[in-house]
DNA sequence: CTCAATTTGTTCGTATGTATG
DNA sequence: ACATACATACGAACAAATTGA
């Protein structure tokens, strides 16, 4: 048996993902969980061939891929050892309050899209407000230098929208909104969930399709709670960082 | 160019999943997201050819996948069709605040897995806190009923873990600490990022390799700033959604 | 210094999986 | 379905570097 059924996924497709992927991600965590710290020795080929069940070819195959990720250094004779941490540094943190959403995206580029066919109107849930008579809808990807950073899409109530159709079309809807004079906002939530990126998100993100995004839609309502914003940003899911205080009771 | 580097993603991993997996993802995805409905005739191979831009074996190879999945059956000559629904109702509302991240788990199930290699001390970030002399590290699969919702690492300091060894193997370390007296809490923070199931996560989640995921870290401090529990607990994708009140002013 | 043990590096042949046109 | 090309995986043998007795 040369490469049979001996390790039965309880998913179909786990089981397909070559062998090499699989003890890369398992070597990959345990980086990751500190296992195996930075300048540590990991475990030797002989080891990992044993406890993975596979040939030693395989094990260097993976070993290989975390080489060309800077993770590890393999040293002839002595052993393969850790080189980097395993760290995000480019986080993208989402907002959690109306300032602080609003104060960084100020600067963004926005680059529009075509609409091709445009909802007639955006999709609400229970709860979350009114219909406006009706709506214009934008599709952008907004960039941070030249680096794409989301995908927008946006639904503002046509009577706002009017008010200043040339700065909607370049600076990001919400940054506009919040610098809006007569527009009182009574009411702002912003709901996060978790994806995956389809073929034209990841065009448009420049990452892989079906790689892990964030979808965050953002409802914004007026005084007579009408929904005069509603947005949907697709972030690329590994730049996406969210920090929240659940106690703190510490002296400042 | 047979399977050359066509697309060339930010995630390496990804672009490295076999073109006929990464199609059926996206597939089942549109079936989940119901942009297909059940009885719907999806679109047909050549369309799909063309979209995913791969040979029309590979999108009979995803397909094929479906069907054995039981979510789509072809016809000849008709077309193919969705037979099942892949409809997500379990959301699990991340809590943004103490009291409502520790009701809901109070009942939850918990199913220790053997600690294989154990880091020797949590990993702790820039001003999250001091460690203490020692921890005690689990690793569990958090259950709601018999469905799997939640993978589990936790530091817990040793002296706290002493007191009450047997709560903590059988109930979630949060709701165990949360009741404990004497045990002051300064500082509790959690955050949140998106990642990909490895091999480990999509077994113990049963959920399909790299599939994505939330990745929830959790750091709860003393009086002292000593990190008395760290946790970090990976959710499937799919399940995590987030609600964000950035503005309030209507009136209740 | 030498020797043996340890550990990674390299190569061969073979079989099967993936993807194209 | 077929011919083709490349990717994945096995097992085994041997080479080269390092370490410590």
């Amino acid at each position: 048996m040369v490469n049979g059924t001996r390790k039965v996924g309880r998913q179909a497709a786990s089981s397909r993902l070559p062998r090499y992927l699989q003890v890369a991600s398992v070597l990959r965590r345990r980086i990751q969980d500190g296992i195996w710290l930075v300048g540590d020795k990991i475990a030797t080929l002989e080891q990992l061939e044993g406890e993975f069940d596979v040939a030693r070819v395989t094990v260097r195959q993976a070993i290989e891929l975390l080489q060309v990720e800077g993770l590890l250094k393999s040293h002839q004779g002595r052993g393969t050892f850790v080189t980097k941490p395993l760290k995000n540094e480019r986080w993208l943190h989402l907002a959690t309050d109306w300032a602080s959403l609003i104060a960084p995206i100020r600067e963004n580029v926005l680059e529009l899209l075509p609409v091709g066919d445009a909802p007639a109107a955006p999709l609400i849930g229970e709860g979350e407000g009114k219909l406006a008579p009706s709506y214009t809808y934008l599709r952008s990807v907004q960039k941070r230098g030249s680096e794409p950073y989301a995908l927008a899409r946006v639904h503002i109530a046509r009577e706002i929208y009017a008010r200043a159709p040339k700065r909607f079309a370049a600076h990001p809807a919400l940054a506009v909104l919040a610098e809006m004079k007569g527009v009182p906002i009574a009411h702002a939530h912003q709901s996060l969930s978790i994806s995956a990126a389809d073929v034209e998100t990841a065009r448009h993100l420049d990452i892989a399709i079906s790689a892990p995004t964030a979808e965050a839609r953002c409802v914004v309502t007026d005084a007579r709670d009408v929904v005069i914003y509603l947005s949907e940003l697709t972030y690329p899911g590994d730049v996406v960082r969210l920090n929240i205080e659940l106690i703190d009771r510490r002296r400042r």
